[in-house]
DNA sequence: AAATTATAAGGTGTCGACAATATCTTATTA
DNA sequence: TAATAAGATATTGTCGACACCTTATAATTT
């Protein structure tokens, strides 16, 4: 496989996982002796990353890792709300009764899931992310398909792990997801769009009151020391 | 200024007019000669035409211009009408009295403009692509500005020039737009967003039946021959 | 003559090197 | 001592060159 690709690929999964943290400078001379390929290759690495929106990269000073904030991961979401909102409305137009079956199946395998593990820990890192991708998928907008399965994945993948976000909304979130299949299964585009962004909007203003308890706890810190 | 980003730049607008047809090979030596630039420089263009969405690379073998279709032209307005619906609410929210003004003045003009030249000609290319980018502004979501007056916005400049539209909506549109402001000066987010998308979802079913009526103009045309 | 293989040409991927710019260190001055 | 200026160092932007892969052309075979 092309080299760059391989070193594009190392550099976003440590940029996503954290290994390489928000706000680190990229240096060139410095990554491209660690994958022993030259700069070229590296600099083509590196402007996939920006194209993702994970580095930010200044004329004549570099590139760094972005830093997260509040205000951009509700952006983020407000995007998926509309986003994955119009791709559940067209997956209820689109999709056929057997990719609505294994819908149904994938859901029931959470549930037994859910039952057997009592947590939450397979349920919000695979079964909702195996969800959202699906439905997405169902959309059969390949634009669509491409922006939020690549993209803007790795961006949420990215807050999800530095804001460290596992959340009880798991319960919640499975009897959200029934409805949305239910109304996808019935062909109702309207109800499983309207669904779909009420259950991302609730997971939005479930991550805003956490993050504002975080923020309390950060000023109380400061004034004690 | 960066001397890939002047190539860059040059090349995406000579891809959006049509100056290099749909389908193009991007030559790297020939353009490199064409520029006075080494290969390098010009590579680093073309990766950004690739993020932008304007060519596809394929590995070993180059880059070509995207190849348009009706298909995907109407999975971009699905996307305009779920994105531009959301901002259009967050604009609602968000715009200050003093932004609505200028877009009350902004429509205004347009309405004098449009009685004056009886025509769609400024209208539709520069009215309408203006009024569209004030509100996407007004949404105060740097990803969604980011997105949709970049990358998206090329795209549909492109698809306009190839497919040569102005329409004959110019009348219909400037209603359209009217009530929305008037949403948005009511602070009425919700109906604000409903009427976005209706007013880009009727373009949409515009155009629809224009390519379709192209479609068989084709058709006829090859039996004919 | 058509299909297949071998050869030649052209293009892309990758590399190391140099020039221009930015950053850090040291020396100077108020 | 703090701020500024000058120099040294490191990093980025750009270039030309080579190796490998793809594509076009010519030769061979059935």
């Amino acid at each position: 496989m092309s080299l760059s690709f391989h070193v594009f690929h190392t550099l976003q999964q440590r940029i996503v996982e954290g290994d390489i943290p928000p706000g680190s400078k990229i240096s060139e001379p410095e990554l491209a002796r660690e994958f022993n390929v030259s700069r070229s290759s590296l600099r083509e690495a590196i402007q996939r990353l920006e194209a993702g929106g994970l580095v930010i990269r200044t004329p004549n000073v570099g590139a760094r890792v972005i830093t997260l904030s509040a205000a951009k991961l509700i952006e983020i979401y407000e995007i998926r709300e509309a986003l994955e909102g119009m791709a559940c409305r067209l997956a209820a137009e689109r999709m056929t009764v057997q990719q609505i079956d294994e819908l149904k199946q994938l859901l029931s395998d959470h549930a037994k899931a859910e039952s057997l593990q009592s947590g939450q820990s397979y349920y919000q890192s695979e079964g909702d992310v195996d969800f959202h991708y699906r439905l997405i998928h169902g959309s059969q907008n390949q634009q669509l398909i491409d922006w939020l399965c690549g993209e803007l994945y790795q961006l949420v993948r990215m807050y999800r792990v530095q804001f460290g976000m596992a959340g009880p909304r798991a319960k919640t979130a499975f009897k959200e997801h029934s409805q949305i299949v239910d109304a996808i299964a019935s062909g109702d585009g309207e109800l499983a769009e309207m669904l779909m962004r009420r259950h991302i909007a609730a997971s939005r203003k479930n991550i805003q009151v956490k993050l504002q308890l975080q923020e309390q706890e950060d000023v109380a810190s400061i004034s004690r020391s």
